[in-house]
DNA sequence: CTGTTAGCGCCTTCAA
DNA sequence: TTGAAGGCGCTAACAG
C-alpha cells in the first residue's frame, strides 16, 4: 500500500500541510523542544504512515557530516572461525547507539587493507575499529590516523586513541590457578609456544601462569614446545611421554593444543583428569565438544568487540588506554576434582 | 602533509585552475571520452594529490541514488562458528565489485531483524543478501519486497529473485557415494534427524544418500536418531552399539555428530576406518582435527556468500533461480581405503 | 510555534 | 574540450 516511489520530506510536509522544517523537528524527536502541536505531530505522522515515508539517510549524511556508520576493517575476523564473534559483538553494541557497521576483510593483503580503510573514510564513517584475528603487535596503517580509531585484539606503539585486548597475562594466572585450587601444585607443564611473528599471547600467558605458580610457592615444571595445532601438539606431547615424563599439570597454549594433548595422553593410557588435569586457553566450543569437557580460559571476543564499539562512540571511557578484557574461566572436567577454587 | 580538513572538488578544481565539471570527468575515468587534455589531467591530479583529496561518497551517493553498498542481514550468521563464512566470501565478492558491506544480525529478534532491514534502505543499499546459519525454509521479511534481495541459506516460496542454497540432496549421494567407493555396501546408518523447525538439510541428505545406494543395489540400513550435537550423537551411538548392532559405514549428519559417534565406537573397542568407515557433513575445521581426520561433506558457505553478492549485482545470472551449490567431498582418513572414488 | 532560506559535495544536462 | 547552473533530500540558522 505504501508509495510508489521515492517520497520525500517535502511530499510529507505537504500532505500534512506544514512546511519540512516541523516536520523535519517531528521526526527527530524534538518536537517537544521545539514545542510542536500535538495537531501538527498528528498530522505529520499520519502523512508519514500514509506515504509509507522513508528517510534518506545519506542526504542527512551529507548535510549533518554523520554517518551514523562504523567501519571494521580487519585481516581475517570474519572468516576466523570464533573471532568473528568480535564482530557479533560489535554489531550488537552498534545497534544499541542506532549505529550500523560496515565491514571490510583484507585476508592479509595490505594493499586491500588501506583501500578498505579509504573506502571508509570515504564513506564518511563515525569512525574505525581496527581489528585483528590473533592478538598482534601492529605497525598502525597511517590512513587510520584520519579518522577515530580503535583497536581491537590488536596494539601499536603509536596509536593514539584506545586499544581493546584480552587479558593474557591474567589469563595465564587464571589457568594456573585452577590448577592450584585442586591441589596441584608441581609437575606443571605448558604446552605450545608462540609461533606467529607479533604474536604476543603465548608470552604473556606464560609469564601469568609462571607468576601465579611461584606466587604459590610452586613453579612450572617446564615447557612443551610446539606449534598450537592439534596434530603438533599430538606428536610433541607424545614424544614427551615416551621419554618416560608424567606430568599431573597441563596448560595448553588453546583449545586445540589440548585436543592433542587429549589424544596423546589417551594414547599412553593416562586418564584426564584422574591423573593428569588439563587446562587451556580459548573457550571455544570445540572445550565442551571434548571429553571430558575442557577446563579453558576464554577469550571474551565478544565482549572486546563490543566494548571497542563504546569505546568509539562515547569517547570518555578512557582515552588512550589500554583495556585488558578478563579472561574468564569455563569450567569443565579437565582437571581433577579435589577442591574447586573460585575464579 | 595532506589538507588540513575538508577538501572539495571545488578546491581541486580551483587549485587546478578548472571547472568542477572536469575534475569530476577526471575523476571518474571518462577524461578519455570526454577528450580531455592531458595537460588538463595532469594539473587535476597534482591538485588531488597535493590537497589529499577525497571523494565525498555521500554526496555522490545523494547524487546518483546508488550507494556502492550491500546489505548483508542474517540472524546469527557473524557469531556462528564456520558460517561466517558466507560473509567472508559475500565480503571478497562485494570487493571485486568496488562494494562494501553493511552488516546486520538480529540474533533471531524479529524485530530487530525488520528494523536492520529499515535502516539499510534508509541507506539506500544496492540490494540485500538476507541469510540464515542453517538451511531454513522461512517467510519472506515483507520490508524486502522493497529492494532487490537475493536469499541466502535459506529459502521462502515467495521470493521473487535468486535463492543461494547448498546442494544437500547431492550431498547426500555424495556421502554414501564415498563409502560404496569403498566397497562399503551394506550395514550403512545414517546418524542424526532434523531437529530445528523449519530445516531442510536433514531430510534432504537422508534422500541422497538412500538414493545413491539404492542406485548402487543397496539401502540404508536405518538411522539413529538424534539430536546434531556430540553428547547426544554419543549417547544414541552407544546406546545403539551396546544392543550389538554393528555398522560398516555411518554417514553422520554433520562433523560434531560424527564426534560423538567417534567416541562412541572407540568405547566400544570397534576402530575407524578398519571396521566402520565414517563419513559426514559440514567439512568444518573440526573434521581436520578428528583422529582420524574425518571424510566430511561440505557446506560450500565462501562460495555460497560469494554467488548471493554476485546475484544481488549482476542480474543477469539467472533471475529467480535456486542456486544450489556443489558440496565437495573433503577427503580424510575415516572411510576404509579400499578403493577410493573420485567425487 | 512555524516557515523561508541556504547550503552539504557531487554529477550532469546544456551551452559555449 | 570546458564552464555555468541546477538539484539530489535533508537540516538548521534565522526570521516571523
Amino acid at each position: 500500500v505504501p508509495g510508489t516511489r521515492k517520497v520525500t520530506l517535502t511530499d510529507v510536509a505537504a500532505m500534512a500541510g506544514v512546511s519540512t522544517t516541523t516536520a523535519s523537528y517531528i521526526l527527530n524527536g524534538r518536537s517537544t523542544q521545539m514545542r510542536i502541536s500535538p495537531e501538527t505531530m498528528r498530522r505529520v505522522q499520519a502523512a508519514v504512515d500514509a506515504l509509507g515515508y522513508r528517510p534518506n539517510h545519506t542526504a542527512r549524511s551529507l548535510r549533518t557530516a554523520t554517518s551514523s556508520t562504523i567501519g571494521v576493517v580487519s585481516d581475517y575476523v570474519a572468516s576466523g572461525m570464533f573471532s568473528s564473534a568480535m564482530l557479533s559483538g560489535a554489531n550488537a553494541a552498534a545497534r544499541a547507539a542506532d549505529h550500523l557497521l560496515v565491514i571490510g576483510e583484507s585476508e592479509g593483503d595490505l594493499g586491500v587493507r588501506d583501500r578498505l580503510i579509504e573506502e571508509m573514510l570515504s564513506r564518511r564513517v563515525d569512525g574505525i575499529v581496527y581489528a585483528t584475528r590473533t592478538t598482534l603487535e601492529i605497525e598502525l596503517p597511517a590512513k587510520l590516523r584520519e579518522t577515530r580509531t580503535v583497536l581491537l585484539n590488536c596494539i601499536a606503539t603509536d596509536h593514539p586513541g584506545p586499544v581493546v585486548l584480552p587479558d593474557d597475562l591474567g589469563g595465564g594466572r587464571t589457568a594456573a590457578r585452577a590448577l592450584l585450587s585442586a591441589g596441584i601444585d608441581s609437575d606443571v607443564y605448558m604446552v605450545g609456544e608462540d609461533p606467529t611473528p607479533g604474536a604476543i599471547a603465548g608470552d604473556l600467558r606464560l609469564r601469568g601462569a609462571r607468576e601465579e605458580l611461584e606466587s604459590a610457592g610452586s613453579s612450572l615444571s617446564g615447557v612443551i614446545a610446539c606449534e598450537w595445532e592439534v596434530g603438533h601438539a599430538r606428536r610433541a606431547v607424545d614424544a614427551w611421554l615416551r621419554s618416560g615424563n608424567r606430568p599431573r599439570g597441563l596448560v595448553c597454549m588453546n583449545d586445540r593444543v589440548a585436543l592433542g594433548a587429549y589424544e596423546a595422553l589417551a594414547g599412553h593410557g593416562v586418564p584426564v583428569p584422574d591423573e593428569v588435569s588439563v587446562v587451556s586457553f580459548d573457550g571455544s566450543d570445540l572445550a565442551t565438544w571434548l571429553s571430558p569437557a575442557l577446563t579453558s580460559v576464554a577469550l571474551p571476543f565478544r565482549e572486546m568487540g563490543a566494548l571497542a564499539v563504546e569505546l568509539l562512540l562515547h569517547r570518555s571511557r578512557g582515552e588512550k588506554a589500554i583495556h585488558r578484557l578478563t579472561m574468564p574461566l569455563l569450567m569443565g572436567d579437565s582437571v581433577e576434582a579435589r577442591k574447586v577454587g573460585d575464579a
